[in-house]
DNA sequence: GCTTGAAGCTACAGCAGCTGTAGGTCGTAT
DNA sequence: ATACGACCTACAGCTGCTGTAGCTTCAAGC
């Protein structure tokens, strides 16, 4: 029988994140002793790794419950999975777009900044005038 | 005398946005009609569209209030804006790193997946087990 | 059996950076 | 005079945790 410490450890998650996951209904309600400390068996463990390395990935709360849904279901088909983690990567693709676009701006403004008083600055210039810039009127995705 | 609204429309932000701005200090507060609505001068236009395009270029609120401290400070060093666009392009750049590194991953996973039933899944089953995978303990950071 | 200290418990507030809602008031065109 | 869109305040909610306060439980050492 596994405390939520060592859960925590293993995974490197916080204590209370493990909390938090069964309160959001990631985690099973576990098991408790008398005294009303949760314990965990291996199962959990593994789930929990699971929904770890899936927040590496970037997924999001609602795509690990779906794809936890599909491991829990094995005779279920493999699309959805496979369409989940497609949907991720093209969200990691457009991230990365736009990144390298603030990039460039980043590097120019930083390139012709003259080293000189705030008034001359070119990083304040840019920033002030929006028409020679690159992005558009969207908020930056993070 | 501009409306909230104007404002709003000009700069692609809602208006609870720009209150929002005038309660954490990015935004002064502005003069008043007599009924209580906010009135804005040109000033004010600009000040938000600087603060908009720092925004779209990712810089935080907090960088923000620097970046316009120094902009309505134009005698001093442009040093500091410059070493506050460098910190920026270091983040992007971070980021940018880290995502590569998912898109890998996520295209490694998606290009395995047999197309079968969920327990075959390639998807499931690398997410299953962290210990095939390119990505630290670290949380992806967005 | 008793003590101690780490680890656990609940409940709730707070972070960034907005966004949405409810319930009301103002401004202006007709 | 009235209608209606734009405005107002106040507050709750979003994501995904993280931190705090104040308490209880567990396990090891004596």
């Amino acid at each position: 029988m596994l405390t939520i410490g060592y859960l925590a450890k293993m995974t490197g998650t916080k204590v209370q994140t493990i909390r938090y996951y069964e309160q959001v209904g990631l985690m099973p309600e576990p098991g408790r002793t008398d005294g009303g400390q949760r314990r965990y068996g291996d199962a959990e463990l593994d789930r929990l790794s699971f929904i770890r390395h899936a927040r590496q990935l970037g997924f999001s709360l609602d795509a690990i419950r779906e794809l936890l849904d599909l491991s829990d279901h094995p005779a279920r088909s493999c699309e959805e999975a496979d369409a989940i983690a497609r949907r991720q990567l093209k969200q990691v693709e457009q991230r990365m777009a736009r990144l390298d676009l603030l990039r460039l701006e980043l590097e120019r403004m930083i390139e012709e900044c003259s080293g000189g008083r705030a008034a001359d600055c070119r990083v304040l210039e840019v920033l002030r005038d929006h028409s020679e810039c690159l992005t558009d009127h969207e908020s930056i995705g993070t």
